[in-house]
DNA sequence: AAAACCATGTAATTGGTTACATGATTGG
DNA sequence: CCAATCATGTAACCAATTACATGGTTTT
């Protein structure tokens, strides 16, 4: 019954107060690189997660539109999220369609895949270049929340992980020119 | 009606005609890092393509245990494995509760995030050794398929990725190591 | 003879996506 | 006034997991 989207909720609600709209929003821009969530799935959640009393809503005027649903962590959620907490992470399964084409890369066209390539290392550069907004306004937001050490080296990572994509980027692309003059596959 | 896992079967059939047994194993072993699949899923799959007619099967006595059911590409399968190459691959929904715990870590003790950190870095070291046997089995069959040309750089990615979390993880522990006097958020 | 592996399959469940519907508010 | 954004919600669908069931073969 209970899905790792009412994790996701309670700990974006340790940040502050939020809508489901707001927590969309919070995925897409701090969550993005390891965490994705849906309007589908977030509103029957918070409706959920409110009725067990791990969140509580409130109807509130918004500044920029209509009324929003502001949630907040009750006693028994941020329980809950620590218990979580205490928990070792589940295995994942992972499934990247686009490593997965590259892999049976052979059977396609050499210019095809190469444009995939380019446009992933395009994709990445655009990342980079977010996590380095993301890095000026962690930095210079004198809040000084214990929470910014874990934020900042999440971002770490990210950063690291988005350097060794695009360096795998570009060996291949450069091994691919190379390559590039021979035929796909004949099959 | 079509998956993924549609095509990664295609895929896997291009390397050489296998069971559904053999699928499993090939994405345990060669796809680990960025494909997964299970048997509950495999099996129907297989099924329903053999009666689209994209592969076909043959009840084949195994070396090694009972029958097995032989699955290989016809020639429709290896068409519509070309197209989707042709296509660009779709976004993925990332979902790392590895990240998502380590994000909001403020609020777990410092020594459970702490072991979290460990036991990520062990099973990185587990992979790079893993991946360091692919790429002596890789290097030394003297196949000299087309398709090593992928399989290698597949595999470079994830050493390099590997590289990258490691990387991470012991600058994460030490920067711990200072901060672990702290207690955890008094929430 | 038991354990481990080989091999295929099905049923129940579920977690999540997509698409759709609605409507308020703001900015150009 | 129109488009974009803000905001919540539901219904249909689906892909995949988990758990279960079965039984052959090999190894210890």
């Amino acid at each position: 019954m209970e899905s790792k989207t009412d994790l996701a909720i309670l700990g974006m609600l340790t940040v502050e107060p939020m809508s489901g709209y707001d927590m969309k929003q919070f995925c897409e821009q701090s969550l993005a690189h390891f965490w994705h969530e849906s309007f589908g799935n977030l509103y029957p959640r918070l409706k959920r997660l409110a009725n067990n009393g791990l969140i509580k809503g409130n109807r509130v005027p918004s500044e920029r539109g209509p009324d929003a649903i502001l949630y907040s962590l009750t006693t028994r959620g941020r329980t809950r999220l620590q218990t979580w907490l205490l928990e070792p992470p589940e295995a994942e399964h992972v499934r990247s369609e686009f490593m997965l084409k590259f892999f049976f890369g052979a059977h396609a066209p050499a210019d095809v895949i190469d444009q995939m390539l380019l446009e992933y290392e395009q994709q990445q550069t655009r990342i980079r270049q977010h996590y380095k907004i993301i890095e000026e306004t962690l930095r210079s937001a004198d809040d000084e929340r214990e929470e910014s050490f874990f934020w900042l080296l999440s971002l770490r990572r990210g950063q690291l992980l988005t350097a060794a994509r695009l360096r795998w980027c570009r060996e291949c692309r450069t091994k691919f020119a190379n390559h590039k003059n021979k035929e796909p596959l004949n099959d």
